[in-house]
DNA sequence: TTTATTTTAGTACAATCGTACAAAAAAATC
DNA sequence: GATTTTTTTGTACGATTGTACTAAAATAAA
């Protein structure tokens, strides 16, 4: 891949994000992006064997933002406890530090791009979400920490605290002035109480 | 409006909702619900004025259905503890028993319609859903049966247990053998423990 | 400098959709 | 039964979109 390919796919992708943020998946046209990158509509055409590919991209970049910034912050804790602090805590930043792409990304999954426009909640890519939190609370019940979770219980707990952190997310996008502080310690509190032996 | 008027218009509803319920809102176009519906696509746009008027219409009707559901099952309670499980089993109870008009009405909230495609979370029906929430906490608190909450954090928890809710619809459109049930009865362990003095 | 390759601009095309509209059919009214 | 109103059908139109394509421009190679 040459300079310039990388260069415009970067610039392209970066201006999909902020269109996409600004106004919306509905109306992120080719054409729209183009006309705020100042560029014709064919140069994406000719970067990006489709749209869809370009989309993609989008999610691609975030997740791996996402992984970068949460990984190495909840390796560094010891007790399951405070992993569990930490996990919420830093997906609550890391939202907060990047908007216009997380806003991108969520208009792109509820959209359902990829799918052919037929209902597909993404199924697989949310099961790899879970397993870190399914990880922690593993870990704290068997050091005795957490109250007891069977496999099943374990996995509504997961899926409660995923859905906290996304809805969140959608929260932020509502209300962009919100207090994300004290969003974050009500939210530790609320599941470091319900985790609790 | 005459007899034909409210049958038509009854039977469109229904053939939308089960439509976008099946195929996506972005399949879901006039033409494919008039096909679905064996009826000219001319006969949608007799009886509504246009496609925003009969997708209201299925959000419309799908929250005086969630009212009347929940309501009542609410106000038959005395504790403000017994409150909060009714309300999150009745709410579960409700989407698991209207899978389709649930699923198409998360499609059309997601997809944003009513709004010019811009990115517009409908700030104010969510806090009109937040209400009865804040009120059953509030007065959980008020006679000492819950922990402490302050304006602030007790809107925390509501959105935290509103998107538990959703989070679930969600889970179940995925994973539609889900144990109810079970996942109802984690959820009231959960929010119950977390409001618990 | 000349030639070859990559990149860009601009246009054209096919497909899709919501809506408007005219004529036919059905139902209601007298 | 005739006439008026309501309802339905089917088609056409304008707008929008992603993609294909051609020619021009820019860059690299010779």
């Amino acid at each position: 891949m040459s300079f310039i390919e990388k260069a415009r796919r970067a610039q392209i992708v970066e201006c999909a994000i902020e269109t996409i943020a600004e106004v919306g998946y509905t109306q992120a046209s080719l054409g729209e992006i183009a006309k705020r990158a100042k560029i014709s509509k064919g140069v994406i055409s000719y970067h990006f064997a489709n749209k869809e590919e370009l989309l993609e991209q989008i999610t691609i970049e975030y997740y791996i933002a996402w992984q970068s910034y949460i990984a190495p912050r909840i390796e560094a804790q010891k007790s399951p406890k405070e992993m569990l602090r930490v996990y919420i805590e830093s997906n609550l930043a890391f939202v907060a530090e990047n908007r216009q792409h997380v806003f991108a990304v969520i208009e792109l999954v509820s959209k359902n791009i990829t799918a052919d426009g037929k209902l597909q909640f993404s199924a697989d890519h949310d099961e790899a979400v879970l397993v870190p939190i399914e990880n922690i609370l593993a870990l704290g019940v068997q050091e005795g920490l957490f109250r007891k979770f069977t496999k099943s219980s374990a996995r509504v707990m997961a899926l409660t605290i995923r859905n906290a952190i996304d809805g969140f997310t959608m929260e932020l996008m509502r209300k962009p002035h919100l207090d994300v502080q004290e969003y974050t310690r009500e939210l530790v509190t609320i599941f470091d109480i319900s985790t609790k032996k």
